[in-house]
DNA sequence: TGTACATCAGTGAACGCGCGTTCACTGATGTAC
DNA sequence: TGTACATCAGTGAACGCGCGTTCACTGATGTAC
């Protein structure tokens, strides 16, 4: 039985059927994936790539320059991601601010768990991002929803005193999310180190003891 | 003019005068630290260090096992360097314990600008610390000093509401402080972030309000 | 003080290997007519 | 629908290179007597 829709000739499963793969830029960047999952961001060669996803050496050169691009773009589209993620997380702020960061900071945290890979390419592998273009607009993409969410938490504000700088929120939030997510919740669970409790729950309390802090946060 | 102390034969200055080297462990260690510095942990061979050193490819097989033996050294002297810096600055928790604690904050930031390489070692490399147990002493060395002095400012807390366990609150200060140091104080400055200010503030920042939520700070 | 000898740190040649990169090529796909 | 042709993605052979590792060696150092 046949349908308008299939291809040409035969069957055309997962492997190779076809002198052209047809897919193998993104084929490229999973493999890559796979392999900084398992021996981290400079644990692998171009060659090897090639060999996982089933192609000769020299394929990957009609789609990446050469190694660094490929983990670039996997940086990137990490951080867009990523982006995505805390967007959804942060809803509009919703049920309120602070509850709304929290949220932020668990997605953070899940991003790192289940794409292990993606963010080690984004943030160990120390890319200039002067350098390109695209990687940068994505890495500020993504610290642009912690920055909104900073304002519109201090937006609420209603402390005593100075108003917190809404900057400078955003980069304590980051900071601490990211000092878990790299200590506690890494690629390989020998590589890291041993919590009292979950990474998750040591994320919500810190937040909340510091915006607490500031006045953002009904004191509990 | 010779002295009884003179080596035998010669002027011996840095270079290589002997068929000894006399103190190759310790110039595999110094090549293999500025180049990490130059290039990131993974940036470079065994066998690049041994030219560095000016010695033959074969001759660093006398010290160490391997590359991954090397760099884990460099990571195990990091950790007591680095816990050493930290207890001075923690200074037996003078004037008071969160200054002292500030004062950590300020040491673990300058270990990160002053020792890039040493922290990439300790921090960037992913060994699992089951399998060297020296390794895992010398981290443990470190934290338990932040440890300590999380508990005693715990000991001195008044506030109100349930005490606040010191191992999280011990957490929380190196979490926000690795965050810092990982995100904005690197190795060259052009892979890390740009910030409206100083690390150093920011940090000094974060801890304090951190601090304050908890009852441990007089309020400002 | 001198000599013989054991120990040990570094040499340099050798090996096989995989990598990065280039190149002319080939075969599949898409399109103009 | 069929044919000719341009485009393009992947091949596989080739290259030089540096790496990791081993080995028998050599020359410096330290020590026993």
């Amino acid at each position: 039985m046949r349908f308008g829709s299939d291809p040409p000739r035969g069957p055309r499963p997962e492997g190779r059927e076809s002198y052209h793969h047809g897919n193998l830029r993104e084929a490229l960047i999973a493999s890559a994936l796979a392999l900084i999952a398992e021996r981290g961001p400079a644990g692998f060669s171009f060659a090897e790539v090639a060999r996982a996803a089933g192609v000769s050496a020299a394929a990957p050169y009609r789609h990446f320059r050469d190694r660094n691009a490929l983990v670039a773009e996997i940086a990137r589209q990490g951080f867009e991601r990523f982006a995505v993620a805390l967007e959804a997380a942060w809803n509009l702020g919703r049920p309120d601010p602070v509850a709304a960061i929290e949220n932020c900071g668990r997605a953070y945290l899940a991003f790192a768990r289940q794409e292990p890979a993606a963010y080690a390419a984004m943030f160990e592998t120390g890319f200039p991002l002067e350098e390109d273009a695209a990687l940068h607009r994505a890495s500020d993409h993504a610290f642009a929803v912690i920055r909104r969410a900073a304002e519109a938490a201090c937006a609420d504000w209603r402390g005593q005193g100075a108003r917190p700088p809404a900057m400078m929120v955003a980069l304590h939030i980051w900071a601490m999310s990211h000092g878990i997510a790299s200590l506690f919740v890494g690629r390989s669970d020998a590589t890291r180190r041993k919590l009292p409790m979950p990474p998750e729950h040591l994320l919500e309390a810190g937040l909340l003891i510091y915006l607490q802090s500031l006045g953002l946060s009904a004191p509990g």
